[in-house]
DNA sequence: ATTATCACTTGTCTTTCACAAGTGGCTATT
DNA sequence: AATAGCCACTTGTGAAAGACAAGTGATAAT
């Protein structure tokens, strides 16, 4: 859980999204799941940057419980579980789109991958298209 | 300052934006410059939900040090220090927007302010300018 | 000089974080 | 059937960050 109280139930949609994903985390596994095409514990560990597993076991649940991701076991080898984006999960694109875009611009640092910010700029819908396509892949069915 | 080891560096622009702001106060605070006009430390203790006083000036002084925000004295009372959002700050309403988007969209809870959530759809570079404007205000004159 | 406001600062306690090590369930191998 | 190994956590520990209450120094009006 990110913050202490969690829940500021106010009302207001900021203070909702910060309570539910506002935290030094979250954003970033769901980044590895949209962008990077992650989807078990082991691709978390070794792409999110050093998190602690402690950290990602209970960011896991707790997305899980805001019913940003689901968990499921894969077909193919039943000892592993699948965590899989849903779609209030994949209607997250868009922020971290603007704020790849904002990095983009007011951070030198990331000036490299300059290409992929063009894309946001021009071809958002269809980014956003492709993200959720792949999240979708093999969804219900395998 | 939000996380611990604070800057990741992993030059991945999601990492970064999260590294600056992705706490559970920072974007708080923004919004009340952005879309409440809040411009001193009164305002937002009142505005901002329960705010500590620490974390409050924490944050102000980690925004005004990555340059979201800037300090200077009220001409109008001396004794007084105004906030302001920089162009960089400004930058971030976007990604307050589609924020609140998703709230919207996902939490019953927020519906109420459905009115709000249609213009940002309908009218978002106004919506977008008209903060920028505000922010503005009297700037480098008074 | 007194009082009040503002913008913090300090102190205390609680919660969260990161790292390391351990646990139970399942599977492949022998 | 027994063993070994992987996976997905769970637990333990010390450090850091959090919330809340109270105090501080600078300024300004009275």
């Amino acid at each position: 859980m990110p913050g202490p109280n969690k829940l500021r139930n106010t009302g207001c949609p900021v203070t909702f999204a910060l309570d539910t994903f506002g935290d030094r985390w979250s954003l970033v596994i769901i980044r590895d799941m949209l962008m990077k095409g992650c989807r078990t514990y082991g691709e978390f560990l070794e792409s999110s940057e050093r998190i602690a597993t402690n950290v990602l076991a209970d960011r896991l649940q707790a997305l899980e419980a805001s019913g940003i991701i689901t968990k499921s076991q894969d077909p193919e080898n039943r000892r592993r579980v699948l965590y899989r984006l849903t779609p209030k999960g994949i209607d997250l694109a868009p922020v971290l789109l603007e704020m790849a875009l904002w990095s983009g611009k007011h951070d030198p640092n990331t000036a490299a991958q300059k290409d992929f910010l063009d894309r946001i700029e021009n071809d958002r819908d269809g980014l956003v298209e492709a993200f959720r396509a792949r999240a979708m892949e093999r969804d219900q069915t395998g």
